[in-house]
DNA sequence: AGAATGATCCTCT
DNA sequence: GAGGATCATTCTC
């Protein structure tokens, strides 16, 4: 239980969606177990927002599977998909007011080998480059929905000393079928651990 | 390079 | 009983 001495305060958290979405970009994630430490610096992230945000979870209302999403900033919502991944999301705004960031990629800093050994491939720009593979790499799952994320075993710090502000780009959100019109997914621009697929088409000639 | 598909299970109707 | 904020693999152009 080394610490989080460096974890991003609640105040970090307790703003406007979107000013979390882009300031956390260029932040640093940071798991511990007893299978050892594993961080990675966020580079994609999208924003959902609200009851009237169509793709938000809390769309229908509150329900059991949604009321972290409603409960104070700094908590961890995590949630389970497809029969297969989880996705790791930060509550945003004041408490009741259901909003989070979703985390979408991350360029692993530390602990590599212990992702590799988790996803079962060595690359590292697939190690952590979407929100099922990045909760599998840093061993995520629903026993962190709720986590206070000031605190180990899962916490935030802000951006390493010395690097440049990020060239931030946004787009719409991946994976959904309404609310498109809302371009809340926010990356940065030509990281190679953006994950597949919208953001990196690449320029054929 | 893009489309289709299977894996697999929690959550809500 | 259906569908989902996904991923890896296998297909079809």
């Amino acid at each position: 239980m080394a610490g989080a001495r460096r974890a991003l305060p609640r105040a970090f958290y307790h703003r406007s969606t979107l000013e979390v979405a882009r300031h956390v970009l260029g932040c640093v994630l940071v798991s511990e177990s007893t299978e050892g430490r594993v961080a990675g610096r966020i580079v994609e992230v999208e924003a959902y927002r609200g009851e009237d945000d169509p793709a938000c979870h809390a769309a229908a209302g509150r329900t059991a599977r949604n009321q972290v999403l409603y409960g104070p900033p700094g908590l961890a919502y995590v949630y389970f998909t497809y029969g297969m991944h989880h996705c790791l999301n930060l509550v945003t705004e004041r408490d009741g007011f259901p909003a989070a960031v979703l985390i979408r990629a991350l360029e692993p800093l530390e602990g590599l080998e212990i992702m590799a050994r988790r996803r079962g491939v060595r690359a590292p720009e697939r190690l952590a480059s979407g929100p099922g593979r990045l909760t599998q790499a840093l061993g995520v799952d629903l026993r962190l929905n709720g986590h206070d994320l000031t605190r180990a075993p899962l916490w935030l710090e802000p951006p390493p000393a010395g690097s440049r502000r990020p060239r931030v780009e946004r787009g719409p959100r991946v994976g959904i079928r309404v609310g498109r019109e809302r371009p809340w997914r926010f990356f940065l621009a030509g990281n190679a651990c953006v994950s597949p697929g919208r953001a990196r088409r690449r320029v054929s000639s």
